[in-house]
DNA sequence: TAAGTTTACTTCAAGTTTTGAAGTAAATTA
DNA sequence: TAATTTACTTCAAAACTTGAAGTAAACTTA
């Protein structure tokens, strides 16, 4: 029944990704091409941060609806991103800035929601008395911890291996695009 | 407890990913396997989710100094996302609305600013007078030129073969996961 | 070591964006 | 012809983002 919603027609010709002994997933022509008709659309990269654009809203709809679920009202999926960046860690705002690529009185708005719901615990580090140092708290696990759950659940039903798969191959492609784009902010395009 | 934001149980260990006739890519198995250590970090729905987002923030970034060099102040990226989603083709609010995912009240909003700006015209469809047909002007044309000569000039000059293959991928893959996410949001997870 | 600079944040006040609950008007259906 | 549905738009409140201060600790330098 997936079959029927993908839509057809799109670049990348018949290939072969082979993943060598780094990390990088390498595209190699397949023998002898089959369609010739190279006019099939290549998506740009304005194709792709529409794309992005649009799964992280799908994706932040599904964790409003679980949020909603679990009785959770005084956060939003916004905020359950910067739990998880946080995860297991104890980290500094100044690094938990980078994990995200946040504007640092963006995150300071966060922390302190997340502080007032009681989801995190900061503490001045004793080394450096300017810098916070954030981890969860119990709360704030088990939201996670949640949240894991559900989605573990979710993969459960609804996934098969090519999902799992594609997850690790757009983690992949998309990891390295997305240092890319930070050295040419960096460099200013 | 929560076992961290990799959860170590996905096997994308040495694969070959090959595109078969319909439109999906297939991991299967390497030769001999070279990378034993499996410890190759694995990425869950949510880090992919927290990537998007960063992605999405880091691009966002770029474009705004692309619209600061061109001396567009009237319109941010976020309508820029619009424009491109209009893109060549003349469509309905509907269309659009399911295009980008968007809620309703949110694109009349985007749509009155880029109205007002002349990005784009809009008039009322003859065969159904509810529906309002929305298409790029001359201005719109042009910035949406703009910009993609500004991302060919920035590939020629920061992209190695390398980096197109892997946004091709990426959008594949990516675009699959958000089709399943989709489905979700209906069965409601 | 006093003075200046940098770092690591936080706060505040404007904006901007998003949401959700109406509202409007044209099409459809009963 | 009276509901109902569809296709939007509007509005106001909430949420979010930005950028310009502000604070205080750490570091540099003269």
């Amino acid at each position: 029944m997936t079959e029927g919603l993908l839509h057809p027609s799109m670049g990348l010709e018949d290939a072969v990704l082979l993943r060598n002994g780094g990390d990088r997933l390498r595209v190699v022509p397949d023998e002898p091409r089959r369609d010739q008709h190279s006019d099939a659309p290549q998506a740009s990269c304005f194709d792709l941060a529409r794309l992005l654009d649009r799964s992280s809203r799908r994706f932040s709809g599904l964790i409003s609806a679980e949020l909603t679920r679990l009785g959770v009202d005084d956060i939003g999926p916004a905020q359950v991103m910067v739990l998880l960046a946080i995860g297991d860690t104890e980290l500094s705002v100044g690094e938990l800035l980078d994990r995200g690529n946040y504007v640092g009185s963006n995150i300071s708005y966060y922390l302190k929601q997340l502080t007032e719901g009681d989801y995190i615990a900061r503490v001045t580090s004793q080394r450096d008395k300017r810098s916070a140092r954030i981890r969860l708290t119990e709360k704030g696990r088990q939201l996670c911890a949640d949240l894991k759950e559900a989605a573990k659940a979710f993969e459960r039903t609804f996934c098969v291996e090519q999902d799992l798969q594609d997850l690790a191959v757009a983690f992949q492609a998309l990891h390295r695009l997305e240092l890319m784009w930070a050295n040419a902010a960096r460099f200013g395009a």
